[in-house]
DNA sequence: GGCCTTAGAGTCACAGTCACCTTAAGTCAG
DNA sequence: CTGACTTAAGGTGACTGTGACTCTAAGGCC
């Protein structure tokens, strides 16, 4: 910071988004996790799957590059967007499948890659086909350069920081029952959560409001209706703003 | 990273760290946690005090850069070094003091910054002098940029992990008292701990050893040494390689 | 020996969690 | 209309971790 008045050419930045999305699973039929990725049209790693982002544009937030990718591969406007990591060791490039040997194409890329939770409709399918195409996050092919890894990890964020903040309002509607937000937890930690325990904590965490109203036409007891406070703390920098 | 083969000129990469040490407080005597700034010599914000760092040379991983940093305003290597999070906004430069209105000073910066904990010794005071000073953490000058707000992220993250990880390890000798440990946990959350109930606390989480050996020549009953266990496992995606 | 200080073990009340059970409230089949 | 079925919603008891506190152990110092 310091000095940084110029850099070296070789050093570029871009950013990348790991974009999560909840949908059944093709096979168990069970909602899961899932996430687009894009088909590399050059070298290095030409072909293969990697995940969607660009370079950081001079006029442009570091947030708002991830939120610009986010609508260009799927057309969808982010419901949470977090900064997941800086990646930027030499090494990022020459993993696994060293396809191309042209030095000249093994720039040094350092990239700082965003995660964000969005709900899929019927644009998000729209835009796919081309080269944009979505996988079970779980069940990925061999990507391109570090980002399995860089997927592993989001992942893991994401596991971790469902069970202590209430980010899955993001894959919900406004409006929703517990069944529905357990449903959510479920799916993203894949596990089965015990419904009794589950509504109590839910309540306990006081992000749930009530509306006094409830689904009706179901084929039981019709349950009660709540969305989420309007304003949850939040203890990354640029919400803090 | 899909299409980042060209970067925008205006867009320049920096690493900079926070650097953490615990020495006593001047005044009041009790150990408190300090680090060192920088205090810049050419616009903007000249004169300013600034958190150590300079551009990412591009033959250098980020955290190397960030450890380079640390060794040439203090000397020392790191006894832990994570990123904390990487600034680039656009109004970052812009903040409060307004110096300088050449536009050409106000290059776009993206700063990745680190954040350390070192043990100072007779080294590190040698470095100091010359434009680098050591600060008490919670009762800094107005900093350059937005260095403020970087310092209190760093500050609430090393306040939480402390509390959920054995990083205190990195302010301690290889082998320590529960006391001085506690001592450790005190002085970075400024607050008085139970000792009996710290050392249930400590004890149960697993990560350390007893050596058999006792601590000597005290004026009281003679305390047990510990050692940290040799392999706690991490989450940040460097150390998982 | 008596006193001081800190180490270290133990106790108790309390809050949160988990597995499980019971009751409430609706639909649907007959 | 009635009973079967399904899920919501509330409740209970065992267990666990924590905070406040007490008590004993082991040294040095006077």
């Amino acid at each position: 910071m310091t000095v940084a008045t110029s850099i070296d050419q070789r050093v570029s930045l871009a950013v990348s988004t790991v974009i999560f999305a909840l949908r059944p699973h093709p096979d168990t039929k069970l909602v899961t996790l899932w996430l687009p990725l894009v088909r590399r049209i050059r070298e290095p790693h030409q072909g293969q799957w990697a995940l969607p982002g660009g370079p950081l544009e001079s006029d442009e937030d570091l947030a708002s590059s991830a939120s610009h990718t986010l609508q260009r591969t799927t057309g969808l406007e982010p419901g949470y967007l977090e900064q997941l990591y800086a990646f930027g060791n030499l090494d990022r490039s020459h993993v696994e499948h060293i396809e191309s040997l042209d030095p000249t194409l093994n720039d040094r890329v350092v990239s700082i890659v965003y995660w964000a939770l969005v709900q899929p409709d019927e644009v998000a399918r729209a835009v796919d086909g081309e080269n944009v195409e979505w996988f079970v996050a779980d069940e990925l092919p061999p990507l391109a350069f570090d980002h399995t890894e860089i997927v592993d990890y989001a992942l893991t964020r994401l596991r971790a920081k469902i069970t202590y903040t209430p980010i899955a309002h993001a894959f919900l509607p406004p409006e929703f029952t517990l069944a529905e937000l357990r449903a959510v937890h479920e799916a993203v930690l894949r596990t089965n959560l015990d419904p009794a325990n589950f509504r109590r904590q839910a309540l306990a965490s006081k992000t749930l409001v009530p509306t006094g109203t409830c689904l009706q036409g179901t084929s039981h007891r019709p349950p009660a209706l709540f969305r989420f406070e309007a304003d949850p703390p939040t203890t990354t920098p640029e919400e803090r703003r």
